[in-house]
DNA sequence: TATGAATGAGAATTCATTCAT
DNA sequence: AATGAATGAATTCTCATTCAT
């Protein structure tokens, strides 16, 4: 009954903790209370299982991105609602944040492809995002003349060493979301 | 005819782009023309060769920091230090770096401790540098009133994103210091 | 509707093309558009699917022969009889004959028994068959004074080898028969 | 001392006698008093070696029929040593003929074409010496006006099915060469 | 008759590591 | 310092077979 949830659950937690290479399937079925034969009935191989959940985060998470407002009366609202929407689902859904950034891109053997393509896609939405956001603020003289593709990548950094330090168990897990948003608020004003 | 080093460099190359488990012995010594018995001869194992990589980098890397100079005009120019460092690290040592970045904390069977307190550390020293430098800064009025423990993280997450962004292929690999200086003397400025 | 059936043909084709041990059930349904339970519910195994086929094979074969005519004009006509009744079988049945060519005497974990002795039944029928029609041709002078007992494995080889070309794609499917009688009349003439 | 050596000698009787899948490198390793890995170390796989095998049984005997005289007084002396070159290689080789016998064609993974292609080669050699030898019998009218390709598929089909019973436990293993040579060149005379 | 889910036993193969030289 | 041969312990994955429905 929901073995095949059991064994996804595992997995995930599995993969983000210790890495898809240090996990075996015999320790996901083990904490699955599954048995080995089943993940392979359930999943083409230990690769399609990892796949299959690394497919499911980006799909939930690209999910929360487009339904993000996309007018709004000032343009730092949008970058305060990415990084609201990133910040969530990191609180959300913490193991599986952690397997993305741990090992995306990762060294498959078969579908590193797929996997990279999934970063790469991110990544390119959030420089559209804030890259239309920064030029449309600038525009409208809410922001200083910022070089606009530098700022973009120094925002993604930002966002993603934050990111980590909320995964880590290191650093404190203080959410620096509202400190982090008035460090940029002062740095993008006029 | 120096096959010691050669199976660090090979070994060092490959742990950094495949990883430490993907990576076998085997694939190490054919890298470095040597054979594994060798390799066994001059470390005690795998995990030691790993080991013995992780600490001469961290060793190098403290090393440049103790460089650091401690009196500086103006605050911000110790952050400018500490950042330049950093990314001249990078770019002398991209693969030991990458290294560092896609396996610390790594997840060892016996060195597991020692791997985590070099993190450990360099994180405790980067926080006790800008701590420090914040609050000079914010004594001498060259700094706003920023909330120093978040905002020393916020640095930290940036710069390990910006390093990140280094190392990845992706990204193009502009060199964001000066940008991203520029970000954040504004964000701190008065 | 007929899945039984359907599982029967599926294991034969795969049974004879690919062999006992390279066919597995889950192949065997797949063709047959069944499920590997039916299979089971069906038949005690993959063994006794074997087993079953293989009984049905030689009963067909041995009702065959069993209705070869036993008076004739000339004793050769009873070594005709007997080729053409095989190389009719095996173009009716080339599956079927392909499967007993390449596994009997098979090995078989439970029924090698009853499949090597379908085998040695068959053999003993065709040596005692031979055997009669030479000895008889011998005393009636049709035929030269040719050692019996070699002359027949002679012919039971040469059958052998015959039906295997027939049923091997390699060699040209030419029907040998005629060329293959008129060889042995020549050779067992006075 | 010599295990790779006792690896092939076992994995060849069990390949003989078992079939190749019904042979486990578990089996091969303990018949050869070896473990697992070496058998990985000395093949690149189970039918890496197998083709090993194969490959070094082909060659011999090809070249035990390179060795062939080509003149003789009368045509039917190649025939003769056609034939005993044959028989001595089973009688020589064994285990080697039989494995030959009842996999070639072979139904491997990754090396089914090279397997194919020894038997089609030594198809080819036996029908061109074959068919040049009849049609030399025929001019020089030492042998009957037979069907050409026909007479040499006959002849191949003999042989192979003599060759057969001889590697079969099964219909006494006297050794019919010299009936079955009394045979055909009665079949062929003129 | 029919099936989705589940499993015990075992397959080939790999890996870090060691031994003898 | 260097290597060819060897291995214990695992790993991913497959297979025939069964259970519950």
């Amino acid at each position: 009954m929901g073995k095949k949830i059991m064994i996804i659950q595992a997995a995930t937690q599995l993969f983000a903790n210790q890495g898809f290479d240090a996990t075996t399937t015999k320790e996901i079925v083990r904490t699955a209370g599954a048995t080995e034969p089943l993940l392979f009935y359930h999943f083409k191989g230990k690769e399609a299982l990892f796949t299959e959940i690394l497919d499911d985060v980006f799909s939930r998470l690209n999910q929360r991105l487009d339904e993000l407002p996309q007018r709004t009366d000032h343009p730092f609202e949008k970058i305060e609602n990415l990084v609201g929407r990133m910040m969530d689902f990191v609180a959300e859904s913490p193991e599986e944040t952690k397997l993305v950034l741990s090992h995306c891109p990762a060294r498959l053997k078969e579908n590193a492809e797929a996997c990279r393509r999934h970063y790469v896609d991110l990544r390119a939405r959030l420089e559209d995002y804030l890259g239309k956001c920064l030029r449309a603020g600038i525009r409208g003289k809410q922001f200083a003349k910022v070089p606009v593709p530098d700022t973009v990548n120094i925002l993604i950094a930002l966002i993603n060493g934050l990111l980590r330090q909320r995964v880590a168990e290191l650093a404190g897990n203080k959410d620096l979301r509202e400190s982090a948003l008035s460090f940029c608020r002062k740095a993008l004003s006029t």
